[in-house]
DNA sequence: TGCCCTCGTTCCACTCACTGGAACCCTTGC
DNA sequence: GCAAGGGTTCCAGTGAGTGGAACGAGGGCA
């Protein structure tokens, strides 16, 4: 075999994921050329690979494009962290959305990201930050500052080693400064983001918590930033991410 | 390699499919030596795989148990087919179940089988059918009857070629019975099922078309068999499948 | 119509990733 | 203390998987 590469040893598995990274969510399928160039592997193998995925249902094919298939759904809301979590919360964030009238968002923590496992628009032309899925930066949202605020300050560190990204000129870059906010929120403040990660976009949030103060997610408020009253915001979100603590 | 069964050739991808289908929703974490004996691969083969599967994130672990992973999740997420289908759906069905205050339900047919897309229970103690990502059968429900209406009768044939298993008393398992139900229904009348997958509930449903009278999937609201008004809810599901239709 | 470019599949000799029984730790429980 | 069970590691053997090259099927352009 002639790696191309560096030092990789790849196994069918990683080739497996690297030809499912390739889908991203704004495609409408991907042929098997691009995926070969996306995943940086030789067209024969992408299209073995792909048939034998295809027979597992893993992908869909519609003629010569493929997309990402049923069975990865199925599975998904199988996954059992993301399951249980919506299941207690979904009521919750359903009566949390029509108190405030904003969207609404519940996510996990994964590693130094947070992937929203529900979102619900508040008003039809409100802004939804991210779609259910999708991955937020920790240290640039309100529902990272929050799970963030209450692990350890190894992760922090962990966090800032690679840099903080900044996302508009609002972005929280400087970990003193961040540290500080961090130990605001442990101290009782509401993790709030006001336009750090969208201009325009203003968050409040609450951590989750489970049995021995770990944190499993959080919960967020947010809209619009001109006119967000946090002080109005934040205790319904405090109160939903308690509410959903309970059902757990 | 010693392949102890029948006629199998697997590769590792089949594997890996065992392994994550070895998972059910039952469960709280599986351990290797369960794993294998589901699976029916050797303990060492899937401790080598299973730890693959965590380096890519498709299971996690806890200790020595495993459960399905936040990577399929997202990965799920991202799969083209139901993600269009839900972003129409979702605002459709929220005002059908304001409308109707019964459960309401989204699938997608695959195979011989619904998925189930997006599930709204309708009060709190209405029962759900099928949980999101679930599956369920073609012939003894609204929604896959709704389907199974508009498809080829090689279609039909080929369900009934294996049989069309009894769930209740009222479960429709002769196939002249069905045929002239779903030719019914192509001539107009709501697609019913009353107590035939599980006693005491009943369902209305109405298929959702895409350009060239393609079946994309369909909508239901189901509730008590106890006083389930079809005539009125009937109109209402039409309503909203054809809603969701013009949202595509 | 013929030419060319692209895209997906198939072929095939090579070889390394994968296999699985056995041995090896652990921890748990009697 | 020993037996039982769960998970990981070892290792020789080999066939599943690899990828370059060749192939056939469109599709656009002149």
């Amino acid at each position: 075999m002639v790696e191309t590469g560096t030092d990789d040893a790849l196994g069918v598995l990683d080739r497996m994921t690297l030809i499912l990274e390739a889908f991203g969510d704004d495609d409408r399928g991907l042929g098997i050329s691009e995926l070969a160039a996306r995943a940086g592997l030789p067209k024969s193998t992408v299209s073995r690979l792909v048939s034998t995925l295809v027979r597992q249902r893993y992908l869909e094919r519609e003629g010569r494009r493929f997309q990402l298939g049923l069975r990865l759904f199925e599975m998904g809301q199988l996954a059992q962290e993301p399951r249980e979590l919506r299941h207690a919360a979904l009521p919750v964030l359903t009566s949390l959305r029509a108190r405030t009238h904003e969207s609404v968002h519940l996510a996990i923590r994964d590693g130094d990201e947070m992937v929203c496992i529900a979102a619900m628009r508040g008003r039809p032309e409100s802004p939804l930050v991210v779609r259910t899925g999708g991955r937020l930066p920790l240290h640039a949202t309100a529902l990272g500052k929050a799970a963030l605020a209450h692990t350890l300050d190894s992760d922090l560190d962990a966090l800032a080693a690679d840099g903080l990204e900044s996302w508009t000129p609002e972005t929280m870059t400087d970990l003193e400064r961040l540290a500080r906010q961090l130990a605001g929120i442990r101290a009782g403040k509401p993790a709030v983001a006001t336009q750090e990660l969208f201009t325009g976009v203003s968050c409040v949030a609450s951590p989750i918590f489970a049995a021995a103060g770990r944190v499993v997610g959080a919960v967020s408020v947010s809209g619009c930033a001109a006119g967000f009253d946090v002080d109005r915001l934040a205790p319904e979100v405090r109160a939903a991410a308690l509410a959903v603590a309970r059902r757990l």
